[in-house]
DNA sequence: ACCCGTGTTCGCTG
DNA sequence: TCAGCGAACACGGG
């Protein structure tokens, strides 16, 4: 599920939700995604307001009250997280940790794969943890520089597209993202990043800001935000939003001659227009 | 049964 | 010393 649209989404639904409400009680029983792995740790956010969700790339920093001593979680929706709000008497499946809040809603992180991650922060000092600290700009809230990214790319001999995913690049870029960006900048994925002309890095960073809002906007008319306030992802039931991502043996949308093929790098499935991206 | 997967980290290699 | 790569994590779905 979660690239920076998805785990935008979690943030806007999470501050509807629970941002002004008091935690009830937080539990993380018998999980992997709580670390350190302590069955009570959740506990410490009993009683807290929710100040505030904010969202760095892929992670969300979760402020919670009082203020003389303010609390951080950090959370991570690795490969198949989600937040969902249910009520008490109907959780849903692979519920790893729930909130329960103060207006009687529970608020779930659900997670099959237990990719995901919760770090409780003391003092909600982001700063300090090493996942925060490595994360590059974020291209919603800061934009994309091109000319910092010619020079993180500069020596690196690696192909464009696994460059992308380097969070310490740009953060919240993932493996449909980078294919999504290159497409729209019509760049050649396995383009040794050193070698993307400065020409290319500057359509590329506006690529990587439009098709994340592309996404956003997809999103918000597939009725993830919908009018009862549930998250509902788009494979339940939408169509593909994406230009290229998942589209191998389909035209090209844009040039409508060649065919959408499917490669993989660095072990991660890529779709490019052979066509157009050289 | 088998393969694939929207993420990240670890350990090995050259 | 370090960039780069494959494996591992763990489970459901096609």
């Amino acid at each position: 599920m979660p690239e920076l649209p998805e785990v935008e989404v979690a943030r806007i639904n999470l501050t509807r939700w629970a941002v002004g409400r008091t935690i009830a009680a937080a539990r993380a029983p018998r999980t992997r995604v709580l670390r350190p792995a302590s069955p009570q740790a959740l506990r410490a956010l009993d009683g807290r307001v929710v100040l505030s969700v904010e969202r760095l790339g892929k992670a969300l920093l979760w402020r919670l009250g009082d203020a003389e001593r303010p609390l951080g979680l950090y959370a991570h929706l690795g490969m198949t997280g989600k937040w969902l709000r249910r009520r008490p008497d109907d959780p849903p499946s692979h519920s790893r940790a729930r909130l329960t809040l103060d207006d009687g809603w529970v608020v779930h992180l659900s997670d099959p794969r237990m990719f995901g991650r919760l770090l409780l922060v003391p003092g909600a000092r982001f700063a300090e943890l090493a996942e925060v600290a490595r994360l590059g700009p974020d291209p919603l809230r800061d934009g994309v520089d091109p000319a910092r990214l010619g020079q993180r790319l500069a020596r690196s001999r690696r192909a464009i597209k696994v460059a992308l995913l380097d969070q310490s690049l740009l953060a919240g870029v993932g493996n449909i993202q980078a294919s999504e960006a290159l497409f729209r900048a019509r760049i050649d994925p396995r383009r040794p990043a050193s070698e993307v002309s400065a020409a290319a890095l500057r359509r590329l960073g506006a690529a990587v800001t439009a098709s994340i809002e592309h996404t956003l906007a997809a999103f918000r008319r597939g009725g993830v935000l919908d009018d009862r306030q549930e998250v509902r992802y788009l494979e339940e039931g939408g169509e593909n939003p994406f230009l290229v991502y998942d589209r191998a043996g389909q035209r090209c949308p844009r040039c409508r001659r060649a065919t959408i093929e499917r490669l993989v790098l660095s072990g991660r499935a890529t779709f490019l227009c052979p066509r157009e991206q050289r």
